[in-house]
DNA sequence: TCCTCATGTGAACATATGTTCATATGTTTG
DNA sequence: CAAACATATGAACATATGTTCACATGAGGA
């Protein structure tokens, strides 16, 4: 997709810092689906959970769960690291929740 | 798609206020488009604008802009109103320029 | 009224995103 | 090593979103 800074004739940092805009909208695009909420919710009162452990809590199928998972993780909001048979999923970027504290201080929604 | 409240077996709102993260959210995800930053940077400079001039001053198509500006309305983001032979466009949810302020505080990113 | 300007709109298409299914991979245990 | 468990992954599909094109609509001027 075309990035931000192409729009040409108009000096768009008179809105905001754009760079922290894309950052932001970055992650809320990411994270804004009910699974994934609910597996960063999990995220934020564990520190790391497996996905058997989020499928079950969240009852979400498997496959399904691994793939919002993937996704997360991809996009750099998730790290993960093995334990014995199961993978244990951790916020890698913890600024996540920082983001989400910062929405719910908005007082003008 | 599914809504945030559907997943079970959590409690979601530990994590924030849910209504208020969907709601930026929601705004975050319509704004987050090069296009529609330029046309909401122009919107916050200059009150009213009509589609002519977002074309002329953003070098976009005049077709691909009314479909943004469309959405946006949709979306309850922006209002239009006929002045003679053209439509000015403004900010219907003047809330989406402090979002934008709200989330240049965030001192995480 | 006819022409032109300003804008909207639907169809077609491209691309991105979400979901399901079947199956593959890696790990532990017997 | 075979079986069972935990998870990943690719294919197929559904749906959403963005883009282009041709044309429709509405308003003002000759």
């Amino acid at each position: 997709m075309e990035s931000i800074e192409k729009v040409k004739g108009i000096d768009i940092k008179s809105i905001t810092d754009i760079d922290k805009l894309e950052k932001v909208s970055f992650i809320l695009k990411t994270i804004a689906h009910p699974l994934r909420i609910g597996i960063i919710s999990l995220l934020v009162e564990n520190e790391k959970v497996c996905v058997n452990d989020i499928c079950s809590q969240l009852d979400s199928e498997q496959s399904l769960t691994s793939h919002h998972l993937s996704n997360m993780k991809l996009a750099g909001i998730l790290g993960s690291e093995r334990n014995g048979k199961n993978i244990n999923y951790y916020l890698k970027m913890p600024e996540v929740v920082d983001v989400i504290k910062c929405m719910n201080r908005c007082e003008v929604l």
